[in-house]
DNA sequence: CAATTAATGTCGCGC
DNA sequence: GCGCGACGTTAATTG
């Protein structure tokens, strides 16, 4: 990993073009040849980059400046031209040992799949990623009356997310095994649900469950937690 | 700007929990608060973060060790366990004066408004944005025969924009002006198409139109480039 | 490898 | 400020 803090001036040419002016940056070249173009500001985005795989080529253009010519197999083509070097270090990080989540989609629907009741009364789990044609439903579940129930969840619930169950929903009810006592119904759970989201649900006959992740994660065991 | 190298452990609680384990990593604190936790790996995207508005914390923990704390008004907190510091370096790097970007959707949208013909035979433009209640259609167009066809442009094609244009076409067809010849044509283009949305555009009467950026390009003045 | 889907997405525009 | 869609989305997972 190769810090450098220095006064540059950036192009991108690739899937678009990009241009930076003249102006002090921080340049992180890390040991894969992936280069981030950071400014004091914005969010953890660069306001330029390379992706891996990439090489970094270090030379002078026409006027004898200093450029660095980054370029990848896909013809992207980033050129960094430095007018003055303000810090230059290496440092060997070694292989990072890599980050350890808890709390997105997939546990979300672990901790469903263990307590469906708290979706609706009387719901029972009959499988998770209940495969269709196109793409496996969420939580495939049975009502108190034995009706059949597919569970979409999404961590924040917007439009794309009813779309999707109204998919599934309109595949899983041309299944006559399914469907012997009467249509299959849909919940979209969410731990936020846009109002949009909320009106096209309602709509289409989808009930909407907003889920409390802390509620539900205090009816499973303390010592499961990962850290 | 700050730059740290140091070897730390990480633990993120807010949307979701987090855990690094410790190693050498590189700190990246900017003036707005934010805090970037990069390895020498991965794409731009740090292993870990706090996007600003933030406040950092230094102190110790009950060990002694030095930690910092990074917390946001949504109750997001960073926690950096501090073991050795390799490097420790500041800098002023000024107000970044901002990215020029060129060739994204809206230059795509700009260059088939030009050439609506290239996406089929006869095809005129009527208008750009054209107004619906949920929103506006990228390109209202006309066929040889005065029907209405309504253009949605993505630089990817997948089964969302598909969806966008279904909800158009839908409102659009309730417009007595504009089926006075016959129901409104959707076009779907883009310069890729997935698989899947092209599935799903056949089956709702929708033509798909791959777009070809460079060729469309090369119709129009090339003194129009931005740099 | 391609395709599909989630994301602490982030970013920018319009209302 | 919220809602919505684009993004050089990126990144992970699965067939």
């Amino acid at each position: 990993m190769r810090l450098v803090v220095a006064r540059c001036q950036v192009d991108y040419a690739g899937r678009l073009s990009a241009h930076l002016p003249m102006a002090t940056r921080v340049l992180m070249l890390k040991s894969d040849g992936s280069v981030l173009v950071h400014s004091d500001g914005g969010s953890y985005k660069p306001l330029n980059w390379m992706s891996p795989p990439c090489t970094v080529k270090e030379g002078k253009n026409d006027d004898g400046q200093v450029e660095w010519v980054v370029t990848s197999k896909t013809d992207d083509t980033l050129r960094i031209l430095i007018e003055e070097i303000l810090q230059d270090t290496s440092h060997d990080l070694g292989v990072d040992p890599g980050l350890q989540k808890d709390g997105v989609e997939k546990h979300l629907q672990e901790l469903l799949a263990d307590h469906p009741a708290t979706l609706a009364e009387g719901l029972t789990l009959v499988r998770r990623e209940f495969p269709t044609a196109i793409g496996p439903v969420d939580l495939m579940c049975r009502d108190g009356e034995g009706l059949s129930v597919a569970v979409e969840i999404k961590r924040r619930g917007d439009i794309d997310g009813v779309e999707q169950l109204t998919r599934y929903l309109e595949l899983l009810n041309r299944d006559p095994l399914l469907t012997t006592k009467g249509e299959v119904r849909g919940i979209f759970a969410a731990q936020e649900i846009k109002p949009q989201a909320r009106v096209l649900a309602e709509d289409r006959g989808i009930t909407c469950a907003l889920v409390d992740y802390d509620a539900l994660r205090g009816l499973d065991d303390p010592t499961e937690r990962l850290f």
